[in-house]
DNA sequence: GTGTTAGATTGATAATTATCAAACCGCGAA
DNA sequence: TTCGCGGTTTGATAATTATCAATCTAACAC
């Protein structure tokens, strides 16, 4: 079930690395990998939270849904995990999962995955590791909902990105704009006006690409710091 | 330093229950009680995170800032630990804490922490569950904010006090309404009018007094579901 | 009782954000 | 190449939410 060519991409995870060889072939044993076509839905919140995922390649959105709206939480890339708070709690999902691109997916069973960290005090710590830096993630997205307003937020993350790709001033949106939107709690509309209404305060936008053509200006309008934006990382990290 | 009267309060914490005897004796060695007043700040984000916080007895608001404007993340009610999370990855506190009562709390270092659950296979355990289950604290109050508008989350959060306090009709708000506000992401301002117009909803407001006249009503119109709304209380929990 | 004060409410207004509709653009399929 | 289509942009407008200032109220000290 299980492509013995995937193991060496996942065993260097934060997640996995630290616990022992026996071990986690043990887990991977309940494993299997699977592929994905883009826009494909892998699961949906409420349902039952059957399997811990690692994304091996691609990339994939976790989103909130409510009556008819819907809302990006998190965009997961590779290679890393996510959903393993639902599947600690024995709780049903909280958000739904779809592939943004075509995605090669590792699914653990939660079972076996709560059975081994009971055993293996090392993988224990990975695991307390992984969710106390996903809780963190998840309330700066709050903090910055709650404390800035929507064009802050938006240049927040044109800084975030670029700092993601080494601090280069010009570099391509990786995602769709309406995606980026939904992730920065705000409509399509509203983020193309702000992005255009921060030309004046160093951005220049054309289509995808993107180049800040006065970092300081930017940085100082956005106040960041790093209790509001997360070093490593535009997009909340993974978990539940 | 701590009172051995305050021990049968902490042990049958989640958090603690578990662990054995001689390590919780030994995390405890090291931890040291103190009450504050109301209104005190016990904490700074930003701060390094020396100390897991449990509060006994009282009541803390965890909040965040930036420039000028403040937001309240998170109500503590005991007993309950708080700030387990950046005590984990020994990175400063995301949010700042203050005593909205006389509290007593427990504050137990970082470091034997970090020490104890690497031996205590049980308390790491429940580590994790602690923080998995405030990290989905955390994504209900995010997709709360995102998904909802300012009347629906007051709607949501009044049928939550309310089966907080046993599906009681009639009760008490336990906080200041700008508090409640602000956990909710809007003005006092904006509060005060959203509770007025949830009248013809079912809901009849008199100063601190609540009564829920048509739950079936304001139910439909919060379209809640345990996806949204924690089942066991209004405020998102613990942890950073 | 009176005065004081912090919080709550109300009203008027402004700022922010969403909605709706139309036009536009880039890109792959035919 | 042209067509079709999803995504983006733009404009007009509406809804939501914040701000500011002025009461009002309840709690409490004196």
């Amino acid at each position: 079930m299980m492509r013995p060519a995937d193991l060496p991409d996942i065993r260097p995870l934060p997640l996995f690395r630290a616990m022992s060889e026996p071990h986690f072939r043990a887990l991977m044993n309940h494993a299997h990998a699977q592929v994905f076509p883009a826009g494909l839905d892998l699961l949906q919140q409420g349902d039952p939270a059957d399997f811990l995922h690692v994304l091996v390649e691609g990339r994939v959105e976790l989103f909130a849904t409510r009556g008819g709206r819907q809302t990006t939480m998190a965009i997961v890339e590779p290679v890393a995990s996510f959903i393993i708070a639902a599947c600690i709690t024995d709780e049903p999902y909280l958000m739904s999962a779809r592939t943004v691109a075509r995605s090669r997916i590792v699914l653990v069973p939660a079972q076996e995955l709560k059975a081994v960290f009971r055993q293996d005090a090392a993988f224990a710590v990975s695991v307390i590791d992984e969710l106390a830096g996903s809780y963190r993630s998840m309330v700066r997205h709050a903090k910055s909902l709650k404390l800035r307003n929507s064009r802050e937020r938006v240049a927040a993350c044109l800084l975030q990105l670029s700092r993601q790709q080494g601090d280069r001033q010009g570099f391509l949106l990786p995602l769709e704009k309406r995606r980026i939107a939904s992730w920065l709690g705000m409509t399509p509309e509203n983020l193309s006006r702000a992005l255009k209404s921060l030309e004046p305060d160093g951005v220049k936008i054309d289509g995808r690409r993107v180049i800040i053509t006065d970092p300081g200006r930017l940085g100082a309008l956005v106040g960041g710091d790093r209790l509001l934006d997360d070093p490593c990382g535009a997009w909340s990290p993974p978990a539940t």
